[in-house]
DNA sequence: TGGTTAATGATAAGCATTATCATTAACCAC
DNA sequence: GTGGTTAATGATAATGCTTATCATTAACCA
């Protein structure tokens, strides 16, 4: 069902840091959560209610490891903070439900393509890029308060 | 030329707030300046040195005011802050450029159609959307910046 | 023109994140 | 396996951007 930690360590080692046991335990917990978008407070929050106490700061510094050795992704959706998602190849966006924060995923080759386009007629060189969709999801409940917002 | 500071104060009032001197001022910088996007302390500063002290506090509460207002739009762009830039009424998404952090606009009204199609599908309401490309722009300085970064 | 009420500015507080540094634990050679 | 080297950890301080507080000041309207 789950990757066994050991496999777990390698991803680690072969990504060139060192399998300890707080990197260990936060990339599993990437691996096994149905929440897929976690910020450094939820990971260090999930992993205390788990009874694992890991100082903020090795999250931290954890995350941007595993960012920039691709094992995580990194998102802002426009919150003022970070959250990171396991990086299983396909590239994706998002669209993120402004009411209740569900994100959802998509790909459209079709945009993919004409991003590409554009930045080459204007002489870039893509690197990366942010697509992120903000609305209001089919819940009812989300409708509804965006509803009332609406009306002050 | 340039609107002048009594038009700006129009602009001010029919938006529902006082014609204040820090007021019109900010909105007159966003007006005159040739560099379209800029953050609280570019504001602060830029006003500083035109001699104007007005007192970082203020600024950060006016360029929320005219956000809501929609006098100016926010952008992230993955810097950790906020910069502005003035709402002419059609919508752009950007094209930055990670050396120099050159911000380039564009729009395609093809990636407006299918975002707006994706959303539609998954029974999404769309509200806004953000679509930043990041990458390295033509400036040979930037290009050459770049690989002497690739290799370390 | 004066009174009411909101805006300002100085400063403190808040929040996410990064830096510091003494302690601890992984790894590699033996 | 064991021990020594070197990097990782964790507590905490520091940073950077932004918002809250509150006494003072200035816009607006009667």
């Amino acid at each position: 069902m789950h990757k066994p930690a050991s496999d777990n360590a390698q991803d680690i080692h072969s990504s060139g840091l060192k399998a300890t046991w707080p990197r260990i335990r936060i990339l599993r917990l990437f691996q096994q959560t149905t929440q897929r978008h976690l910020s450094a407070e939820d990971v260090y929050r999930s992993l205390l209610a788990d009874g694992e106490e890991i100082g903020l700061a090795t999250i931290y510094r954890v995350l941007t490891q595993f960012e920039q050795a691709r094992l995580l992704t990194r998102h802002y959706f426009e919150s003022g903070k970070a959250v990171y998602e396991l990086n299983e190849g396909q590239h994706h966006d998002h669209l993120v439900c402004m009411i209740c924060g569900r994100v959802e995923e998509f790909f459209d080759p079709e945009i993919e393509r004409l991003q590409q386009q554009i930045a080459e007629r204007r002489g870039f060189e893509l690197r990366e890029h942010a697509l992120s969709l903000y609305g209001v999801c089919s819940n009812p409940a989300c409708q509804a308060k965006a509803w009332a917002e609406s009306r002050g």
